[in-house]
DNA sequence: CGGACTATTTGGATCGATCCAAAGTAAACA
DNA sequence: TGTTTACTTTGGATCGATCCAAATAGTCCG
């Protein structure tokens, strides 16, 4: 069993060497195997025992999959220039192909991660039935998918008529946590955004009129105009809210905010991850987070309950828009623009403001 | 551009479409996208233009698939009885699948995460060019992939000859955390091990021999010999320590272990998340980690150094596994049983024993 | 027992590319 | 100019399965 039996280094078996040991014709040997309704029983178990003894396993998939063009698979792009390894160092990006491998799950497809930091390159030699455009700057990427005719998902962004794609509406996911804030009766507010493109952090400094147009994506577009309207409906005008815009995963970015924003009772903040790095820089200050300090962050992670205090934070709903695309394209062509809606987690960041 | 211009709905181009609109054979078109140096230069761009007319992008995967046998891509075979997403979700599989997907990024090959719940089904499906075996509890559960004559790697597992496994010395990754503890002045110990069948947790009291065979896995059973071995050098017999044994995600090990052995003042534990949950039972029971507490887990991921205080911890070489299994299925038929050597990490929840 | 039907089985064509040996071209040399 | 050599291009066979229409076997009923 364990050394190499003569079978070993035989070729492999094919659809035509059962049907031959079986004394039946290819397309009787296929059918016991995809459609054994429609076979005999007593020939179907004839085949099967043929099969058995070739060690054959069943139709091979390449062939399959070219005669038949689907391969029970779905691709996720990642976020342009992310290679793989990115994406599943990313804990937002996990948790939203969490939601993807359950819809896997449910049918039995493989889940394909497809490296394409080249662009283009990867998305044409994969082999999947769909896609999932993880994140992308512009919706030219997807090209190579529309040329393949691969069904596919954008995610994060409305893509319009005739390209389906899934978000959640950040707006909305940003009015409620700013108006939780409002609601505690906070009235300083600082707000960390998101720099999509690796350059440093940029403090946006108070009285300085800047509109939504400075952040990188349509979503952090939202989330910024979500934040204007609760306060507006304070009273307070955005414009007079100092921001830093930095990289997610920029280490200096809590302490330049909390440096150049020190009378602020509440932080809003568009990513998780510098919402928990807030937590982490209060500490080192001595600042009680919620007592002197709120900060709520963007999008729920596990490790957003298991920080202390437990983050209060919005649900992006990660894992159910990657659930929502997968379902989208293995149930075929997809064409709807989704928009699911975003809830507010309440945990311990947040409290009444100060005095 | 939006719009579905009339190209979109005719049918997808093939090699033969492109060799007739640029007037040369089909082979010679085949080698323009695949072997360009074959080719001469002004045919190729030809080829190129008539290519880009017709939307065409370039080999069809799944032809291509069939005649050479090869599909740029690594399949990963989650534990059995897991999903896709059980393996997602698992903080120290995704450190081993960042190894894989390393490897992956690196050639440009695609990551399968492969659902195969039920046994074999997905294995035999899957379009891959080789496995990985991210846990097994029977050789032959690899028997699949050896009938596909598909190069497999299994992992943890000391498969012997003929099949190919890479697996971390837990033995000496166990002797060094419970050596640390002894240097340290620890003399009373207990141990919190690996339940793998989703039992309940069972508690092992000291006094009553016991060997390792009552532990799951391998792998658990060679970190129950690395303490023994640890403990035995300072004149403790494992025999006489108390051990809980139970599944890694079960929310009352942590209290039910410290309730059992009050006076222990060190802890040796299987995995990481128990060991975390020590850390998190004891803050609940006012017991000061590593003062009043030493605690040492096994595997190292992102959240161990951002505990309070951060975990002290074998390093399990996850994600090296991952990549150096990725590495032997992406250079050929592997057969190599390679071991790789722990490491452990100081960090914060060690110090001397009391008094 | 024959005819009308239904249930099975079969061979040929096809999916889209790559390999390979043979044919065709061009350049190089005597 | 004729030949040898090197480079390109080509058509046919092939990878392994599935589809489909036609052929065969089997069943039921009058």
């Amino acid at each position: 069993m364990s050394y190499a039996c003569p079978m070993t280094t035989h070729p492999k078996a094919t659809l035509l060497d059962v049907a031959r040991a079986a004394g039946v014709s290819r397309s009787t040997v296929s059918n016991a195997f995809t459609h054994p309704e429609r076979v005999k029983p007593e020939m179907r178990t004839a085949v099967e025992e043929a099969a058995r003894g070739l060690g054959y396993l069943g139709p091979d998939p390449k062939g399959r999959a070219l005669r038949i063009g689907k391969v029970n698979a779905i691709g996720i792009i990642p976020p342009s220039q992310w290679g793989v390894a990115d994406s599943l160092r990313n804990p937002v990006y996990q948790h939203f192909l969490l939601g993807v491998s359950e819809a896997c799950d449910e049918v039995g497809a493989s889940l394909v991660v497809i490296p394409d930091k080249a662009g283009g390159g990867g998305i044409g030699a994969a082999l999947v039935d769909g896609l999932i455009f993880g994140r992308i700057s512009q919706l030219a990427e997807t090209e190579p998918a529309r040329l393949r005719r691969l069904p596919f998902v954008v995610m994060d962004v409305d893509a319009g008529p005739g390209i389906a794609s899934v978000r959640s509406d950040a707006r909305q996911g940003a009015y409620l946590a700013a108006r939780h804030l409002v609601d505690l009766g906070h009235r300083r507010f600082a707000i960390l955004s998101f720099r999509r493109d690796l350059g440093p952090p940029t403090f946006h400094a108070p009285g300085m009129p800047r509109g939504p147009g400075a952040l990188g994506m349509e979503t952090d577009q939202e989330k910024y105009r979500g934040y204007e309207r609760a306060l507006a409906e304070a009273g307070i005008a955005i414009d007079g809210v100092p921001m830093l815009q930095a990289d997610p995963g920029d280490h200096d970015a809590a302490r330049l905010l909390l440096d150049a924003a020190p009378e602020a009772t509440a932080i809003l903040s568009m990513s998780v991850m510098q919402a928990i790095a807030i937590l982490d820089e209060s500490r080192r200050r001595r600042l009680i987070v919620p007592h002197d300090l709120s900060v709520v962050g963007f999008n729920d992670i596990p490790q957003a309950a298991k920080c202390s205090p437990p983050l209060t934070t919005v649900d992006g709903m990660g894992r159910d828009k990657g659930y929502l695309a997968a379902r989208m394209i293995l149930e075929g062509a997809p064409s709807r623009n989704a928009v699911i809606q975003n809830r507010l987690i309440l945990r311990g960041s947040t409290a009444a403001a100060p005095r």
